[in-house]
DNA sequence: GCCGTTTTCGGCCCGACTGTTTTCAGTCG
């Protein structure tokens, strides 16, 4: 069985998680914590790795005793200290730490007195009343446990950024109705642009005697208030989302900022290097013994120790900070710098306007061109495009580019890759056009190799110029078909084709990790948005996000070209 | 369990809120 990275991942948050009920040394569960975060988000196969025989104790956080486990993993697919803890207390047990009001401490108190080793049980004896009667624990905990059950029997999920962003606009608009308050705005992973958030964090600013805490709760969409302080309150809204708001003063409203933007391990990051220069970061400022130093902004805090702003997107300690200090950190693109739209439906197939209505709302958004890719006839629900339909489009399209001004409609498809990773159209019609892009639409749950393969003898189409959502992943809905993205990413760039990042909310694949390693093995990227709609073109900026989070530069990315140098770039 | 211009031991980010306690532990972010 081959061994992918996040399953080292979860041995090590499970192995974590036993440990720290089991009461272990706290500085010893975070080390499995952070080799478990480490490798989840490294772009390199770990496996890969043990095979070629490389120093694993290279990558930081892991050093000889966790390179052995990997090793152990990735030869016999488990790991024997995980089954010895797993024996010693009961593979159930962190579940528990799932709902929120249990940590380790008190999972393992009613471990020990009661026995409860699952989620069931805990239920049954909190509903008996009998969790309660634990020194430590009252009734109001007991409550509260059997509410969050109930919410994670209901539904556990973290929205997509589209969906956080509806709720976080209207939110922010309701408190800025209160008057004397003055900075608003979302910190935490919305505002690092995650593809999907766990909660919304607001940050206020506001004039004394203000009681944005109450107004706060009165919210009309509130449907629990967890806590209410002076300066920090919690509530749930009706869809599930968890919003949390911290006041500060002006004085030290950067300071808070950079705090609660997180993420955690870059926040812990730049604490450590204040640290060593003698200083202590707080989300209240920088202090040199007890004196504050900065706080005010953001780019104050990092000032004092000794490193350039850092944007958000890239605040994930993936090595931002090692760039930062070189002063080679990326100069990332932005919604500004694209100038055109590779991906888009019509009425041809299963978009729902004409070619010239999209094209007028790309020129309306400043786009210098776009291109009308249409489903290839494989994808029949979609009524995708037959050689013969797409002939009768390419003709319209140079009618259409003949009468309109201000914008370059180019000719394109997405073509279906078939099974065996031959196209879904003729080579002689392919030749016809500015653009093709191949997808996979169907047969997700082939092998990891079968799934490769397919995708690379597309790549070796001598038309193909882009791999449509190269992943197929849909967030919270359908999970990436396997492929080994270093060898696709090899591919693409032997044949002069380009990744897509697909910026549907839904999609936006590729993800960042995948979009930095194509980066960082010279591949390009076109950002597109697979619009079926005129609204659909405005998903962009979502892309525009995944693509920072990826450290993509303007130059990194197709569509931020010209038209002339564009089409250089497409003529293989 | 990791790490090192305090290097083989002794550190490892830190503050707010809640509930249960009678001065604080546990959880969370």
């Amino acid at each position: 069985m081959p061994i992918h990275n996040n399953d080292i991942k979860e041995i090590f948050t499970r192995v974590a998680d036993l440990l720290e009920i089991k009461g272990e040394n706290q500085f010893r569960v975070r080390a499995y914590r952070n080799a478990a975060r480490t490798i989840g988000e490294l772009s390199q196969n770990v496996a890969d790795m043990v095979e070629k025989g490389e120093d694993l104790t290279e990558i930081s956080g892991i050093g000889k005793d966790l390179a052995g486990k990997i090793e152990e993993i990735v030869k016999t697919g488990t790991l024997k200290m995980l089954q010895d803890l797993e024996k010693e207390t009961s593979p159930e047990l962190t579940k528990l730490l799932q709902i929120p009001g249990l940590g380790a401490k008190r999972v393992k108190l009613i471990y020990e007195k009661l026995g409860i080793t699952n989620v069931k049980e805990l239920k049954e004896s909190a509903e008996k009343g009998i969790l309660s009667k634990l020194y430590g624990l009252g009734e109001k905990t007991e409550k509260k446990i059997l509410r969050e059950i109930g919410r994670l029997e209901e539904s556990e999920k973290r929205f997509n950024i589209a969906a956080a962003e509806q709720i976080a606009d209207s939110y922010i608009q309701y408190l800025k109705k209160l008057s004397g308050v003055n900075d608003v705005i979302i910190a935490g992973s919305y505002r690092r642009r995650k593809e999907t958030v766990g909660d919304l964090d607001i940050l206020t600013t506001c004039e004394q005697d203000t009681d944005i805490m109450e107004h706060f709760v009165k919210y009309e969409d509130v449907s629990e208030v967890i806590s209410k302080g002076n300066t920090k309150s919690s509530v749930i809204l009706r869809s599930g989302i968890q919003v949390d708001i911290r006041v500060f003063t002006p004085e030290s409203y950067g300071s808070a900022l950079l705090y609660f933007t997180g993420s955690k391990a870059h926040n812990i990051a730049i604490r450590k290097i204040a640290q060593e220069m003698g200083l202590k970061i707080n989300e209240y400022g920088v202090f040199k013994t007890d004196k504050k130093i900065a706080g005010k902004s953001e780019e104050e805090v990092y000032k004092q120790i000794d490193l350039p702003y850092i944007p958000p997107e890239l605040r994930e300690n993936r090595g931002e900070i090692e760039s930062a200090r070189k002063g080679k950190l990326p100069n990332l693109l932005e919604l500004g710098d694209i100038r055109g739209d590779l991906h888009i439906h019509t009425e041809w197939s299963d978009g729902h306007f004409t070619i010239e209505e999209m094209a007028e709302a790309a020129r309306e958004r400043g786009y210098e061109y776009i291109a009308i890719t249409e489903h290839s006839r494989h994808t029949s629900v979609a009524n995708g495009l037959t050689p013969e339909r797409l002939a009768q489009q390419i003709r319209r399209i140079d009618e259409i580019n003949h009468k309109l001004d201000g914008i370059t409609i180019l000719k394109g498809i997405e073509v279906d890759i078939l099974e065996d990773g031959s196209l879904d159209l003729p080579d002689e019609i392919l030749s016809k056009l500015d653009i093709v892009i191949c997808s996979v639409h169907y047969k997700f749950n082939l092998s990891r190799k079968e799934q490769t393969a397919r995708i690379i003898n597309a790549l070796q189409n001598p038309y193909t110029n882009v791999l449509g959502h190269p992943t197929g992943r849909m967030i919270n809905k359908r999970e990436p078909y396997q492929v080994d993205m270093e060898k696709i990413i090899k591919c693409a760039r032997d044949n002069n084709c380009f990744l897509e990042l697909n910026s549907h909310p839904d999609r936006l694949d590729l993800n960042d990790i995948h979009c930095k390693m194509a980066k960082q093995m010279g591949v390009k990227i076109a950002i597109s948005t697979d619009a079926h709609s005129i609204n659909g073109l405005d998903y962009m900026r979502y892309g525009i996000g995944q693509g920072r989070r990826g450290w993509l530069e303007p130059h990194d990315v197709i569509n931020t070209r010209t038209l002339s140098e564009l089409q250089k770039l497409l003529k293989k």
